[in-house]
DNA sequence: GCTTGCATGTAACCGGTTACATGATTGT
DNA sequence: ACAATCATGTAACCGGTTACATGCAAGC
């Protein structure tokens, strides 16, 4: 989904802020979407330019003049026809996996060190994510998306924890056999 | 990882060309990198004139001649600094989980289409890296980003199975209790 | 005859990230 | 005093995707 949409998606769950909405991507959205400054306030302007937000400035507040936009009719009509069209895809990406599916190139060291640094990424993850589920209030749907994400990481640590003493072994075995012909590690 | 590093770690595995390069992630990579032509092309020229890779022509295929990339020493080195380097981080990005979280904004019969076409796409990515796995003989770290992966999806389909009637049961009760006091879906 | 696979490459486009610019308020 | 938080916004940059352009060979 593209920053435009996020931010109608966000603006659904009460009207906000440019600054606010980012927070509320860190806060809920955080594991499975991310936007910037950079884009998010470009994306209210054009959502704006289409009619799809509007905004009212407040003054009340001492900071320079807050802009708090909430969905327009359009914008929530906009919304409902992308919820009711989108294919509900997924993107993974993973250095950590081409690293070790480089592990032939490398010291068993740092191949165990790879697998911990990730193993920790994933306990701190799963740790915040467990803090966000207890913090609020939610709908069925938010508590889903929550749950599933533990599930999805607490299932990669295992596999990790499960799975590094054999592939370390393993790995040692492999490098030894091949040192025996060619040079070692530089 | 850029396209131009994800072509020095495809040259590792021996010598190929830009075809085979994509081909490669096709097969190997599949799950958690890839590439096109439009990035892998111009990689391949990049690395080219820093002289990380060199390229022999073969004629004695009957296509527009084929350049077949290989690693320089340079190349090598460049690839082994990257691996002791790089930061094993992680990409993740999922609509589907954008449309669970927006479910209170849908009918019941929607959010189960939703879980049921991811719960198919997973069965098919399952079933895919299976018969990866079966085909070739892997070093351990290969064989590690398989078995991580299948388990990684394997425990994100179960999680949908899991949780999806229990989610749509208390999607029903939300709706049909907001209903009471506001109007219909459209 | 037509589709699929092999094979290379360019150019426009698009969208997100990074860096920059500004500035008041609140808490230490 | 100084850092952090609130608050808005722009512009350059960078890199990947998409579409296009070309052409032979093999199998159906």
């Amino acid at each position: 989904m593209d920053t435009p949409t996020l931010c109608l998606a966000a603006l659904a769950l009460g009207e906000a802020s440019g600054y606010e909405i980012k927070k509320r991507f860190e806060s809920a959205f955080r594991h499975f979407q991310h936007a910037g400054y950079g884009s998010i306030y470009p994306a209210l302007k054009r959502l704006g330019a289409e009619g799809l937000v509007a905004f009212r400035e407040e003054q009340d507040t001492p900071h320079p003049a807050k802009k708090v936009f909430s969905l327009t009719p359009a914008g929530d009509s906009r919304l409902q026809t992308i919820l009711d069209n989108a294919e509900p895809s997924e993107k993974y990406r993973s250095d950590f996996l081409l690293l070790v599916f480089m592990a032939h190139l490398m010291s068993t060291e740092r191949l165990a060190q790879i697998l911990d640094a990730q193993a920790q990424r994933l306990r701190a993850e799963v740790a915040e994510l467990e803090s966000i589920s207890a913090e609020h209030e939610l709908t069925a749907g938010m508590q889903f998306t929550i749950d599933f994400g533990l599930d999805a990481k607490r299932a990669r640590l295992a596999s990790i924890e499960k799975r590094q003493d054999a592939l370390l072994e393993a790995h040692r075995a492999e490098r030894t056999s091949t040192d025996e012909a060619s040079h070692g590690s530089p």
